[in-house]
DNA sequence: TTACAATTTAGAGTCGACTTGAAGTCAAGC
DNA sequence: GCTTGACTTCAAGTCGACTCTAAATTGTAA
């Protein structure tokens, strides 16, 4: 049983960041002290450990919180659970993972587009500045 | 000599934003008509071209503001300035774009690694929802 | 002449992901 | 009994890059 600031130092975020990710639904914990604080328990900070990888793959907030929709598998698997209870929950997971995935590569190729660009202007300002002031050269250059 | 509107149309701006680049110094027209409107030259809407460009290049406008600091310096050639004389801008500017490559490449690489690790993550949870759940796999997965 | 379109300004609103501030509650130590 | 520190809540502030609103002014056409 973890406090918010010792689960803050075990997951590298801050107990003002798992307040506002609880805020916007990202994590739903339900215990609670009677004094109102909240419980974590060691299957907690796996899960946030899990979503600061997922943050880490460019995951936004809003997807994250669709990919732990059902909570902690892992979990519920310990407890004895049967896997093909979870399939669903699996498949979703690596549903998003692969859509993410996709975005991914699509934005790898934007990257090497504009790198690609990015050395095309270089080329054309370095051409500029040698003399080499060929109309083709100074038309794309302002 | 075109208004804010054809600008913006010449160039997939909006008036909007056009303002908005001017009032945060991006850029910096002088010339007013006397009703207090704005006015724009083909020399205005080449640089505001190029702008486009060095956004689409993933450059922020506090980088391109940097860049276009000394003015449209095609214009100046086209109004007979020795290249010489403009030697600093166009290595500032170079140095601006090497600076930015470099930046974009680390972003590739940065990428390149986050795809791994996601089609790792996709090849954990596909095998752990086809029952091949060995320690090592499930130790990973929330 | 009056209506309408296009422009101007300052300032506020939007997005996502935090970050902080203010004010209050609670448990432990002196 | 009182202070300190950690926690709580709600609300507001921050960042970059717009995007829009409101109110005023100017230019043009019927």
């Amino acid at each position: 049983m973890l406090t918010i600031k010792q689960v803050a130092e075990r997951t590298g975020l801050t107990p003002y960041t798992l307040r506002y990710y609880e805020k916007i639904g990202v994590l739903k914990m339900q215990q609670r002290k009677d004094s109102g604080a909240r419980v974590y328990t060691e299957s907690d900070v796996k899960l946030i450990q899990c979503l600061c990888g997922l943050k880490k793959l460019g995951m936004s907030l809003e997807e994250i919180t669709e990919f732990f929709r059902d909570g902690c598998v892992l979990e519920k698997i310990e407890q004895g659970e049967d896997i093909s209870k979870l399939t669903p929950s699996l498949k979703r997971r690596t549903d998003i993972l692969t859509k993410h995935l996709q975005e991914l590569e699509k934005k790898r190729e934007e990257l090497d587009n504009i790198i690609f660009l990015t050395k095309e202007k270089l080329v054309m300002y370095d051409e500029l500045s040698q003399n080499k002031q060929s109309f083709a050269t100074r038309a794309r250059i302002v």
